[in-house]
RNA sequence: GGGAGAUUAGCUCAGCUGGUUAGAGCGCAUCCCUGAUAAGGAUGAGGUCCGCGGUUCGAGUCCGCGAUCUCCCA
């Protein structure tokens, strides 16, 4: 006997209880032990980080990694499930430092005066790292809840954990490897800094606080060396970067003039000219293009600092726009990325008169001190005086503020550490041509062209929470050393910090305190100050997770690289470049082979959610209403996984009702049933070749349904395999077992009945594998109930048993096709039924079948008889044509037409509006046609036309199915006979009485009805169990009984027949 | 400002290498069914396939130019 099945199921109840014996049974762990040791599919846990709460977005990357590992072990992969966490940066350290001013009783106003560096360094740092270190777990139970509620199974018990010791070690190894390969360096980057907390933000701080500003806007000359009264017109909204200025931009391209204005002549772009001079336009002297002018001199605007390099002359660049300005762009190459290159490129001074604080320096006299935009305005009336400023506005556009404390930021020079990742552009493209990219226009497309404009990564960070940078340089004569492990810097230390090997920190400040001396000059080598970006902290998990290769070289030599990773969009430039950039230089392969790209969870509204909008859903609501499979199985089957994906409670209704009400419905149909008939699965197995049509063709679409969920599975695809599912569901419930009903509740438990169970419960066992990766809990309650119970053998869950496979000798497209057309047969019979109002519960006398003599016509006789039930008709017949029920008209085909006639198409229709005839002749005759064109004759096929129909009125005509309406009083007869017993039936059901209730009828009505109640007294008694007809023969007297006794009598009404009738249950025990 | 992706029915989304009348589910309307019944079936309304050009006998699909949304980067 099977578990009685609730008829309404809970099922995120049910899925506690399946998480439950999990934990009860040890499942995760067995299924992980299960296929040790054999052929490994490598899975790379991209680290969250857990000092915030887990989103939707976060349950959308989980299931995806689920589905892939529960299938691929399910396949016999051992399949490792490393947990990791991502510790260190400075979203950790914003939070925390929000805790400590709090904790020091600052007000917000005081704490924004004060900076983050200031406030950390008067808090103490150490104290500020233990205080990361803790702040970064805060949120982990509830990781730990939604990854288990989820049912995403991984090992958080052992997980890697970027800030210990082991992990930093083996990122310091990665570190020296560049190092002693010469590709860490120290250099400047441009970055957005805040002159008032004197620290550079992150690009995401940044985007935090973009507002409107004015700014000036001024035009200059320059005046050109060597002609007379001649300038360059250049154009900058920041004037405090003129006085850093060293060269002039032009695009090579680009038409530049010499105006006349004045007694004087300007130089720019001729695009700009209409922009700058309106309606007046100056006349033109001469016209060259942009890169004539390289090379030439001019006088620059200020002098104040000194130059060690050739400076002010004019360049080429490509990214001069003609957007605004004047086509040429003045270069300062401290204050911006693109003039930071170029300078570069061009071995410009590199002048930076300005402090961190965002003041001129001494040697600019005139400002010294003073905040450079606060000096514009000054700037710009020294200019007007010496007769350099041409024109001069304000400017309205979107400019950068500080987030903490709102002062404008400026693009400043900072020394960092890079790594030349450009030396190795090559490997990186290579590699990147290797990755099975989902979806593949990631490989061209985003990363191609990220990788295709590769610059060095800026490694370092001048913060404090992140792995040090593990480089110690001489404070005399700058020589330096780079450490890779405590063991290493313990040889070499002065004084090591620690008493126990257990107590080391690698952390700041106590490895600052580590000094040594050089051997160069005897000097002190102290650690460069810096903390290093923590995008490579998780670039570094391959190996740092197995503490490579200090310790654990086969793991790491085992499980690199991965087979499979996975993680939203954003992380491109993220995790999938750190760990591409890392690994592609240490062991010049890619670190993984696929790669599937998700898109990200937006609200209702396709907005993305953000706590500033405060859209964000919590999937707990998610969970505790509708379950995890739920949530599962709409992301699976919503949309590709790489488009973004709208999330809200209300779709899982959907899902619910379409998928998980169907499969329960089924699997309650067939519990409820079998246990009536005492089926037991072991005791029936005959096999597929002996059963029932239906039962085969069920088989068939199970076993494609198989193949197609490996194959979709086995290339990272998801949408079209949960599809698949959903269209086997539909053909498993509304057709197999309604269609087969009769088949379960009839009395003889003969071998026909038999094989509707074991077909359905093949159906049900194997299915509920195949969705083990998909929908884990309810899978497992199926197997428990259907499997476990009567095998005692039977692995203990469904997640230790073998992925099913497809069997292909059970794959039948010829019963496929002829079910797919009894069903289209069927469904045109109700519909031509519908369309001439013929109730179904009237027979008809017959059906005609236009299918060709042949296979498909011989395919389907074993499905006439339920044809024949299903549609009500006595008798079925086949055809060759309706061309005697119908007149037929004529439509070109063009898929087969269009090569063959080309612009002749418009003569073909004229000749069929004209004379369909003539065409529906010659093919009947010869089975072809010849079309006569400017071009000569064209020769025309029976399947190059499609046909048209109009029926006759006796008859209701499809595409091939013909149903004769044509009634007589036998047939009619025979529906009001069915439709007493309908109504029987219903009295049954509305007294709400058992399935297996005997009944006794009593009758009233008028002559006619009463013969057929006795003409069809056999078929109405055995239709409804009934044992006993009443039938008084006298109206008076029934009514009196009607009245006095039988107050639940029933009047009924057939077209013009009336009959009254009562259903009583019969009192006879069993 | 640059790049990537998207735009198809009221809503959520399919639509492979160009091919006849562009599909599904939900919702809506009408009808049927009532032994799967908190289901099931039929029919219908609802589309400028974002817009404009181009290639082609033929474009939702290919190309170009725009618009809007999302993401990444400035």
């Amino acid at each position: 006997m099977f578990s009685k099945v609730p008829k309404t199921p809970d099922f995120p109840g049910m899925e506690l209880g399946v998480m439950a014996f999990w934990q009860d049974k040890d499942i995760k762990a067995r299924s992980m032990a299960r296929n040790a040791g054999r052929q490994k599919f490598t899975f790379y846990e991209g680290p969250p980080t857990a000092n915030g709460m887990p989103h939707p977005g976060h349950v959308l990357t989980r299931v995806m990694k689920d589905i892939f590992l529960r299938y691929r072990a399910m396949c016999g992969y051992d399949v490792l499930r490393k947990a990791g966490w991502d510790t260190h940066g400075l979203p950790v350290e914003i939070e925390v430092e929000k805790e400590i001013a709090a904790e020091m009783g600052l007000s917000d106003a005081e704490r924004e005066e004060m900076g983050g560096k200031q406030l950390i360094e008067k808090y103490g740092v150490a104290k500020f790292i233990n205080k990361c270190r803790e702040s970064v777990f805060r949120y982990e139970g509830e990781w730990r809840k939604m990854t288990d509620r989820v049912g995403f199974w991984c090992d958080m018990d052992d997980p890697y954990v970027t800030c210990h010791n082991s992990y930093i070690e083996s990122v310091w190894w990665i570190l020296k490897r560049y190092w002693d390969e010469g590709l860490l360096y120290k250099g400047h980057k441009i970055v957005p800094h805040c002159p008032s907390c004197d620290t550079a933000l992150s690009s995401h701080e940044v985007a935090q606080g973009y507002k409107d500003a004015e700014d000036p806007s001024v035009f200059v000359r320059c005046p050109v060396k060597g002609r007379d009264n001649t300038s360059f017109l250049v154009w900058t909204t920041t004037p405090w970067t003129l006085i850093s200025n060293t060269a002039l931009c032009f695009s090579p391209d680009y038409d530049y003039v010499t105006v006349k204005n004045g007694d004087e002549f300007l130089i720019l772009a001729e695009g700009r000219l209409a922009a700058l001079f309106g309606d007046n336009l100056p006349e033109i002297v001469d016209r060259c293009k942009g890169r004539d002018f390289e090379g030439m001199e001019y006088a620059p605007p200020f002098s104040f600092v000194e130059t060690d390099k050739k400076a002010w002359y004019c360049i080429l660049g490509d990214f001069v726009t003609l957007d605004d300005g004047t086509g040429i762009v003045h270069i300062a190459p401290a204050f911006g990325e693109d003039d930071y290159n170029l300078g570069k490129k061009h071995d410009l001074p590199f002048l930076q008169p300005v402090d961190t604080n965002g003041r001129f320096t001494p040697e600019v006299t005139p400002w010294a001190g003073k905040f450079v935009k606060d000096a514009d305005p000054s700037i710009i009336e020294n200019l007007r005086e010496r007769g350099l400023l041409f024109h001069s506005a304000t400017y309205k556009h979107a400019y950068p503020f500080c987030w903490r404390c709102d002062s404008p930021l400026i693009y400043y020079a900072r020394s960092s550490w890079f790594i030349k990742t450009t030396a190795y552009k090559e490997t990186l493209l290579k590699v990147n041509n290797e990755i099975n990219w989902v979806p593949e226009h990631i490989r061209s497309g985003r990363m191609g062209d990220f990788l295709e404009n590769n610059v060095d990564w800026a490694v370092s960070r001048d913060r404090y929470w992140g792995t040090p940078l593990n480089i110690w340089a001489c404070e005399e004569c700058g020589e330096k050393e780079c450490h890779d492990s405590a063991a290493s810097l313990k040889q070499r230390a002065d004084a090591w910090p620690w008493k126990d090997d257990a107590d080391i920190d690698l952390h700041k400040p106590w490895i600052d305190e580590i000094s040594f001396k050089c051997p160069a000059c005897g000097g002190i080598m102290k650690r460069t100050p810096e903390v290093i970006d923590c995008w490579l902290d998780s670039g570094a998990m391959p190996v740092a997770q197995w503490h490579y290769p200090h310790e654990n070289k086969d793991k790491f030599e085992d499980l690199f690289p991965a087979d499979y990773i996975t993680e939203a969009i954003d992380q491109t430039r993220g995790w999938f470049y750190s760990l591409m950039a890392l690994n592609s230089f240490l062991f010049g392969k890619s670190p993984f082979k696929t790669c599937l790209v998700l898109g990200h969870v937006l609200d209702k509204d396709g907005a993305k959610m953000s706590k500033s909008k405060g859209n964000v859903v919590d999937p707990t609501a998610a969970f505790e209403k509708y379950g995890a499979d739920a949530f599962r199985w709409y992301f699976y089957r919503e949309n590709n996984p790489w488009l973004p994906t709208r999330f809200f409670e209300e779709a899982m209704f959907d899902v619910q009702k379409s998928m998980f009400l169907t499969l329960w419905n089924v699997y309650s149909f067939f519990v409820i049933y079998a246990n009536i008939d005492g089926f037991d699965p072991r005791e029936h197995t005959a096999p597929a070749a002996q059963r029932d049509p239906n039962d085969r063709w069920v088989l068939s679409r199970l076993h494609r349904l198989l193949g197609d969920i490996a194959s979709g599975l086995d290339s990272f695809a998801i949408m079209a395999p949960a599809r698949s599912v959903e269209l086997f569901l539909d053909d498993l419930s509304n057709w197999y077992v309604r269609r087969c009903r009769p088949r379960f509740w009839k009395a003889e438990k003969d071998a026909d009945k038999w094989a509707a169970y074991a077909t359905l419960y093949e159906c049900l066992t194997t299915l509920c594998r195949a969705l083990a990766p998909f929908t884990p809990f309810l899978s497992e309650t199926l197997y428990g109930n259907l499997v476990r119970s009567v095998d005692p053998d039977a692995p203990d869950s469904v997640h230790l048993c073998d992925f099913p496979a497809a069997d292909a000798s059970l794959i039948s497209d010829e019963l496929e096709r002829a079910v797919a057309s009894v069903r289209d047969i069927a469904n045109q019979g109700r519909s031509l039924r519908s369309a001439r109002r013929r109730r179904v519960r009237q027979p008809l006398a017959a059906m005609k079948l236009k299918i060709p003599a042949g296979p498909a016509r011989d395919a389907l006789a074993p499905f006439l008889p339920m044809l024949q039930d299903e549609l009500n008709v006595r008798e079925i017949v086949f055809a060759d044509s309706f061309d005697d029920l119908m007149a037929v008209t004529l439509k070109p085909n063009f898929k087969t037409l269009g090569k063959k006639l080309g612009k002749h198409n418009k003569t073909l229709q004229d000749k069929i509006s004209q004379d369909t005839q003539a065409i529906l002749d010659a093919l009947a005759a010869g089975g072809s046609f010849t079309l006569d064109t400017p071009d000569g004759p064209i020769q025309l096929a029976e399947a190059d036309f499609l046909k048209e129909f109009t029926p006759d009125p006796d008859w209701a005509v499809g595409e091939t199915v013909a149903l004769d309406l044509r009634l007589n009083p036998e047939l009619i007869k025979a529906g009001l006979a069915r439709e007493i017993v309908h109504s029987i039936q219903n009295q049954r059901k509305s007294m709400d009485l058992d399935y297996q209730d005997r009944i006794k009828v009593e009758f009233m009505g008028d002559e006619k009805i009463i013969s057929v109640i006795d003409e069809y007294e056999l078929y109405i008694k055995a239709e409804t169990l009934c044992e006993e007809f009443h039938i008084p023969q006298k109206e008076e007297a029934w009514q009196k009984q009607v009245d006095n006794l039988f107050r639940r009598c029933v009047e009924y009404e057939f077209d013009d027949f009336k009959v009254c009738i009562n259903v009583v249950k019969s009192e006879r025990p069993e």
